[in-house]
DNA sequence: TTTGTTTATCGTAATATTGCAATATAATAA
DNA sequence: TTATTATATTGCAATATTACGATAAACAAA
């Protein structure tokens, strides 16, 4: 055994998990961090900014990208990364529906 | 390799991103509907409700427990889990963090 | 064309996570 | 005391993640 029991939970809870993974290292937290900085989204020198190779930097922004928490657009030889706002707005939603719950409890 | 660099990147994104570990896996998503959709905290059997044995569930509970996502009380012979609200603060905080953020770009 | 620049992929070693049987621990009940 | 019940820990096999050197792919400039 070992592998993840994925298929015995629900698709929102996948989802939701899945979305939580791909911010679940301080590099990817460090990448949205920068992303956020800069004051437009000409990105593309994050291998500059951290403290990883640049292959590394490739496989993070290729999670994030996949968990649609990124956007990556073509401009020339490099690419323009950027925060998604509506991946933002999901998470935002899940943790609105657990102060919802929340609320009617004693804890 | 293979170690994540942790000691690479600053305390606060290695906090966050711990965070979102413990909400990383489908199974702890589970227990945390689960321990919402209860009308007290008088938890104990997430065993019968998740089709994972009490090994893993146990696991996973102690996960959620370092990260200060779920507080357990001692209640007789079992323990109480429920909910810790100001680990959801935090990180309710962190994304106005990223909304606030969010507001003055262009994307 | 060739050269340089930027990003992605491959291959692989080191490490971490997941799941569970077996076992241990702790508290209550008989 | 000896069950019984509930939860935690141990040990290990299967799988996943992390990091990076080497290399590839795509494109612009010379």
């Amino acid at each position: 055994m070992g592998a993840s029991k994925s298929e015995s939970f629900s698709l929102a809870q996948n989802e939701i998990a899945n979305l939580f993974k791909a911010l679940s290292h301080p590099a990817r937290i460090a990448i949205v961090d920068y992303l956020l900085s800069v004051d437009s989204c000409i990105c593309g020198d994050i291998v500059n900014e951290l403290p990883l190779a640049q292959p590394t930097i490739s496989q993070h922004l290729k999670e994030l990208k996949n968990a649609n928490i990124i956007k990556g657009t073509i401009e020339g030889t490099s690419i323009c990364y950027c925060i998604n706002p509506e991946t933002i707005d999901t998470i935002e939603n899940h943790f609105g529906m657990i102060r919802h719950k929340l609320k009617s409890k004693c804890c």
